[in-house]
DNA sequence: GCATTCACTGTATATATTTACAGTGAACCT
DNA sequence: AGGTTCACTGTAAATATATACAGTGAATGC
């Protein structure tokens, strides 16, 4: 649970980091006042004081520009260019993809390969699409949108399940395919089941081939 | 052309490398000193002097921790991971699988994902291996090596052309099998015919999936 | 044999930096 | 109306830090 920043405090973190972007260091006490218009070199080690009690900054006692970001400041910066995809596996029912305990991992996989751009790559459970070449443990890469057209690849979410399938609309009858003759689609009515669609895939990687 | 550093001099970047790591900040002259165990803080100024002047690190005067890592920096110290893997499109005919003119792009994919740990990435070209969920289009990462194990993935080069297939060998009769029941079986007699094996497949990327 | 470079010691000092303490005023909650 | 939080002012002082100047000794180049 990230503790919120007030919008003063944001302001004070974007600077620190800019600052450090820029020169290589963090900034000192006089330097944020000196930034800010503060007369005081009291309000910055205020503020100062503030994110490192919210966890986004390190303070070190006793040393000239002892402060460090932590991995919680990055929730509250304008993200730089991503070049990690959270690894979610099984999903737990009734919680979201995204969802701290589904995610595994982080891999270092640079998000433009894809299009549109992927928020995440989802492993992947048995071989119902296994005629689109989506085998059984491929991580596919997932970009979230509650809309789908006829034809995409889509996660989709029934009465709790996560399940990757062809989408295909009529009306308020939706088939999702399997891409596999052994699997019968899944037909939801609208009207009177659930669903949601979770995002698009847009991409595969398998990161093992067995012998 | 980098000037060249002293062994020394490597060291004080070395370190002054790892404390911005650990830190976030760079050292001061004290920490420096304390650190090596000089006892006069003017041994580290000469050496961050000296450094300045052959342009790895950059001083800010009259300001604490003054201290930034030029790109020339890069040079001088143990390489970080690479992170990008070559992409190898239409391999000419004759010519190595990673000499320039086959490399199109560089993608930002951690090599770590896989094992072993490939060395590009390579654009099938066919539906020959679709059964086996690569498919036209995909990329295949490879690990290079000579050394081929039955059942195993691998690509291969008959007569100056470059195949993706499965490896099957009895003794100096080789198989190079598609994974599509349209497509024949490859045999080679190594007595006759030259194969060279260029590398596994240890993974699959799919970098557009088709509506 | 002498100049040069490298890697330091030792001392000193101005100044950069952190950090404590004592307040103010506006906004918001209840 | 009173308490709390937020965002500051203002002052002071200890101490962390950069940096100048004057040396030493060993190794290297010519």
């Amino acid at each position: 649970m990230s503790k919120t920043l007030t919008p003063r405090q944001r302001e004070i973190l974007k600077f620190i980091s800019q600052h450090i972007d820029q020169h290589g260091f963090p900034p000192t006490r006089a330097e944020l006042s000196k930034h800010f218009g503060f007369r005081s070199p009291n309000a910055a080690e205020s503020h100062l004081r503030a994110l490192d009690g919210k966890g986004v900054i390190q303070l070190e006692r006793g040393r000239s520009r002892g402060i460090s970001l932590t991995p919680l400041a990055g929730a509250h910066l304008p993200e730089p260019p991503r070049m990690e995809l959270p690894l979610v596996g099984r999903v737990a029912a009734g919680s979201p993809v995204l969802a701290q305990e589904n995610v595994e991992d982080a891999l270092r996989v640079d998000p433009a390969l894809f299009r549109p751009r992927p928020h995440y790559l989802l492993r992947v459970e048995g071989m119902s699409m296994r005629d689109a070449g989506i085998l059984d443990g491929d991580l596919l890469a997932v970009h979230r949108t509650p809309e789908a057209r006829d034809g995409q690849i889509v996660v989709a979410r029934i009465e709790d399940e996560v399940t990757v399938k062809r989408f295909r609309r009529d009306g308020h009858r939706v088939q999702l395919l399997a891409e596999n003759p052994d699997f019968a689609p899944i037909e939801v009515d609208l009207r009177h089941q659930a669903l949601a669609i979770e995002g698009l895939g847009v991409g595969v990687i398998r990161h093992r081939l067995d012998a």
